[in-house]
DNA sequence: ACAGTATATAAGAACAGACTTATATAGCAA
DNA sequence: TTGCTATATAAGTCTGTTCTTATATACTGT
């Protein structure tokens, strides 16, 4: 199952979003979907063995608890694959703010994707992905 | 449908890379993928048509031709997203470099998630989404 | 107008994925 | 041991996606 496919869940997306606060244990992300999406336990537990068999979470059993926490290489693949469009965005925010904040010294280059940091101050109503 | 689930396919991630480098008319799109997917050209029609009632792309039409673009909105969603997990490879990147680079002040604060651009210079073996 | 090329849409078959209920496994406490 | 809790697996149903073939639409050149 490619990396997309995984993220494609919005279960599976909520969950990923719990982990990345630190690791819970299945019955706390269980409660909180069960709370959210309305599915079974069974459920959930289905959505946490497609993040473990990708990847995307370890877990570590702790008496009978299943501490599940994020493991971030497939979101980092999913970073990279990304990366050859950001020059899209940077070239128009760029253009914008690299021209601002410089004393304007030349027009950038090409379009070689000169590595600016996402900007996440730009929340563009992204509705918190409560789909 | 959700921007994750428009990225699972396999096609429609090829297509949207074909982009990358530019507009295509949908024919060159088509016969690219035909050639790597072996499917037929309805079959690329109708990813081209989820990309576009997506917003992943956009349509020119150009007499008889249709020149596709990307559209980026989505994808910097999918990244605006993807923040919340940053500071999980920023925590071992930075706690490497970081500490490496300056002289090794103090260990580093909890897990605060100071903002460093991802480097794409580590290729990964990503397996240029061949997938 | 006619034929040819470029692209899209329609309809249906095949399949994968995400549920469900029922049940298994395993640690813990009495 | 017995029973309770925490979690996983099994099996089956249902639904949505992705193909296929057939066909429609619309430009272009003769």
């Amino acid at each position: 199952m490619h990396a997309f496919d995984v993220l494609g869940d919005p279960v599976r997306r909520r969950i990923l979003a719990l982990l990345a606060d630190g690791p819970q244990s299945a019955g706390a992300v269980t409660d909180v979907v069960r709370a959210e999406f309305g599915i079974s336990q069974p459920a959930v537990s289905q959505h946490l063995r497609v993040l473990r068999d990708n990847g995307f979470a370890s877990v570590h059993a702790s008496g009978t608890r299943r501490l599940y926490a994020v493991d971030a290489a497939p979101l980092q693949e999913v970073d990279v694959w990304l990366e050859q469009f950001r020059k899209f965005w940077n070239q128009h925010l760029d253009a914008l703010a690299t021209e601002l904040a410089r004393g304007r010294r030349r027009p950038p280059a090409t379009h070689t994707a000169d590595s600016a940091p996402t900007d996440p101050s730009t929340p563009h109503r992204t509705e918190q992905d409560t789909v």
